[in-house]
DNA sequence: AACCGAAATGATAGTGAGTCTCATTTGCGG
DNA sequence: CCGCAAATGAGACTCACTATCATTTCGGTT
């Protein structure tokens, strides 16, 4: 298990994210409740693909998670994502690369946004400040009464250059 | 020229979008301007592009831009629509639909983000209270300040139903 | 424990946005 | 007016993603 040494964005690996405080075995119930609840089975390839998510812990592609596990194929994992993000347990998200990357449930992590490398492309979790997140609730709030637009969820995704690529375009 | 007082959406039609508050000569003047620093030139292909953008006054998708002008080609349109990117005449953004879209740079419109409807994919802009901005903006030198990752830009998306959608939904 | 039917799987073919190539055309500089 | 680089457009190609369908798996019932 390699291990990205300390970090305050969350790029680490495995065990210890910055954005999933609880352990794989809550994880794995909770994601069988959740597909019960939408009255579709835990299979295994499903767990398989909770539990790549679990362990990489920043958002990742389809393509990512069939190279990761040798049993998955490629259509079951299209499926079972679309299965998986109706049941709420994974989000899918996209951003500018425009290929659709997955990562759990915010329920399962804490509430968190993007960083969006434009060189390379990775994309890492990260937490923002109370502040900002109450001063962007306020201001669904008031969309919500102004406009007709209805809001269920705001995302924040912070363009730039991630700490691998800078030092690469410095020199 | 109305300024964004009320109505922060901006999805109104041709002449008058909250969001871009200059006239087309200006723009063309400008977009010139920004091709020739790039050492490119203002072909009429790239300046029927800027038209299109102006003209529908949010994010459109490169194949919208090929069915709104027939004498613009599909090759063309992408290999424009980089140049006039790298160009800083547009901004390409990209949303949970995973199709590219378009729009005139921020420095033609107002800073703003986008409201994304979840079940038709329409983007529309948005103005934010200028508290958020605010807000943002002192994360985003915390966020320079305390990790290794250099903040370029940000962008929100508000994800949730529009108003025709939810009229829709209703019943 | 064997059976049934529904759910899940996986190989494969299809779709469509976006890219690459290259021969042709356009248009600025001398 | 010439020459050459820039721009164009048709069409082939890539690749993430979807649809199809025959086969397999699994939970529930006798």
């Amino acid at each position: 298990m390699p291990a990205p040494s300390h970090n305050p964005i969350g790029v680490s690996s495995s065990r210890e994210t910055t954005t999933r405080p609880s352990g794989d075995e809550d994880l794995h119930v909770a994601g069988s409740d959740r597909l019960r609840a939408a009255r579709q089975r835990y299979s295994t390839g499903r767990r398989a693909i909770v539990a790549v998510l679990a362990q990489m812990g920043r958002p990742v592609t389809a393509p990512e998670i069939v190279s990761q596990d040798k049993d998955l194929s490629v259509s079951s994992v299209y499926r079972n994502l679309a299965v998986l993000e109706a049941a709420e347990v994974v989000r899918r998200l996209v951003t500018q690369d425009e290929t659709a990357r997955y990562e759990l449930a915010e329920e399962f992590t804490l509430h968190h946004h993007h960083l969006v490398c434009e060189t390379c492309g990775l994309v890492a979790d990260y937490v923002a400040p109370a502040q900002l997140e109450r001063e962007m609730s306020n201001t669904l709030d008031s969309l919500r009464d102004d406009t007709g637009f209805a809001p269920r969820a705001h995302h924040v995704q912070i363009l730039g250059l991630c700490a691998v690529c800078r030092r690469a375009h410095e020199r």
